[in-house]
RNA sequence: GUGGGUGUAGCUCAGCUGGUAGAGCGCCAGGUUGUGAUCCUGGAUGUCGCGGGUUCAAGUCCCGUCACUCACCCCA
């Protein structure tokens, strides 16, 4: 056994389920397609300062999970945590927002956070990222979530949940802060809780310990504090997405760990994927572009997890891939065959049937063995002696029934048979 | 960063209270010198994660270490 092994917390996506990852990622991003968002693609690393300011000083995701590193200019720069905070960068950096309101924008590509590896966490994963610029509108914030959803519908995911809740905006929240951090103070909590309750209060509320939920059954809910505005956006959203026939449950509990998030917050959890249960989510962003040196505009937009979301395919036993492989398999007998072979499986993939033959010398046997494991549903069996007589034998595998074909017509023959 | 579990063939695993390794699947070959899958027969592959200790003897017991894994934290 070799000594070489992926990174600690990464892993290798192989034929055949790597059909069923490739499957995930382009039916989460078509919504997007459809629904006229621009594709961005941006560096997998930033300067550390875009996410140090983006995402927050103060998560953990950017205190003590980035791949930080100098390059040879002396230069600081980190392995994207996230996608939202490049993307943004970007929109600042060519002025999108010149243009017309609101920029729609998404993505696809890997992240990476150093964290303890666990079922559904990894070091390095890959997200889908939308967002929605430059606009404050509930009717917008209703949209980007039903993009989401369509994705998980369109893979015919049934076991999960649209989370909701508001986390209020710049008037109300500090206020709510206030009041839960009160609230707090008088809990019996431990060190660790403490520290936490101070570099963001809100996060307590998800804890999952039932010996800190118990305490928590009367605390202050950020939805019940709501200024007169989040509240009338946050119902406004919640309308649009019953116009929309998006369901969802409320979460007025739900905390999400980046710091930009304002108002709407959602999260999409699965119930097949153990604790790490979020298979996306997002939210709306006002003081993000700002925070990165852009104009004061509002953003809404969510991240979903490919890995996680395959997952979740896995576990409601989906069959999303493509059928892989190929429809016909050549296999020659003999030297005159085998240049027949080469050349016919050229044609055959011009013509657009997915077609291959076998390379290497196996013998008739090792070339009908590699002809089954194709996938194909068809053999062409051709060797020196049917170039002869000019005809190749057609095999249907499943029926085992062989007919000798002209050489003029198998072309023709064989893409009616199989099919594309 | 903290805690639990597990490391034996390519894969899934068995190996009881210590006596120097096995099964199924897969792979290869033959049965069928021009036919796969099915069936029959045969075959190959292991530093038992690594290091140390106890013992006449360690896959098995002890210690350490690494990896994987699950959970906390956090999040996709």
């Amino acid at each position: 056994m070799s000594e070489m092994r992926a990174p600690k917390g990464t892993f290798d996506t192989l034929p055949p389920a790597s059909a069923q990852f490739v499957a995930v990622r382009d039916t989460l991003t078509a919504p997007l397609r459809r629904a006229g968002y621009g594709y961005v693609e941006t560096p997998v690393f930033e300067d550390t300062s875009v996410f140090a300011r983006g995402v927050g000083e103060s998560t953990d995701v950017v205190a003590k999970e980035m791949y930080t590193f100098s390059d040879r200019g002396g230069r600081s720069l980190t392995l994207r945590p996230e996608l939202t905070a490049g993307l943004m960068r970007a929109f600042i950096e060519h002025r999108l927002h010149t243009g017309g309101l609101p920029v729609k924008l998404w993505t696809v590509g890997s992240a990476f956070r150093y964290e303890r590896p666990q079922a559904g966490r990894f070091r390095h994963f890959t997200q889908v990222d939308c967002e929605a610029l430059g606009v404050d509108d509930p009717a917008l914030d209703a949209e980007v979530v039903a993009l989401g959803v369509q994705g998980f519908r369109d893979l015919g995911l049934t076991d999960w949940q649209l989370q909701l809740t508001s986390l209020g905006d710049s008037t109300c929240r500090p206020q709510y802060r206030e009041l839960l951090t009160a609230f707090l103070a008088r809990l019996d909590l431990d060190e660790d809780t403490r520290r936490r309750a101070e570099i963001n209060p809100l996060r307590v509320l998800d804890d999952k310990r039932p010996e800190v939920q118990a305490q928590l059954t009367d605390a202050p809910l950020m939805v019940d504090h709501l200024s007169d505005s989040a509240r009338a956006h946050h119902d406004a959203v919640r309308q649009h997405l019953t116009d929309l026939g998006v369901a969802w449950v409320e979460a007025p509990r739900l905390v999400r760990g980046l710091d930009y998030y304002t108002k709407t917050t959602f999260e999409f959890v699965h119930g097949g994927l153990g604790a790490q249960s979020a298979i996306g989510g997002g939210g709306g962003y006002a003081g993000l572009s700002a925070a990165l040196g852009g104009p004061d505009l509002p953003g809404i937009g969510w991240a979903m997890g490919v890995d996680r979301t395959l997952l979740a395919v896995q576990a409601e036993g989906l069959d999303v891939a493509v059928a892989a492989g190929v429809r016909a398999f050549v296999v020659p007998l003999g030297a005159e065959a085998k240049r027949f072979a080469v050349r016919f499986v050229g044609q055959l993939r011009e013509a657009g049937v997915a077609a291959d033959t076998v390379y290497g010398d196996r013998g008739l046997k090792g070339a009908m063995k590699a002809a089954d494991r194709s996938g194909a549903t068809h053999a062409v069996v051709v060797g020196d002696r049917d170039l002869a007589a000019g005809v190749a034998q057609l095999k249907d595998l499943r029926s085992q029934e062989q007919t000798a074909v002209p050489l003029g017509e198998l072309l023709s023959v064989v893409r009616d048979t199989v099919g594309p």
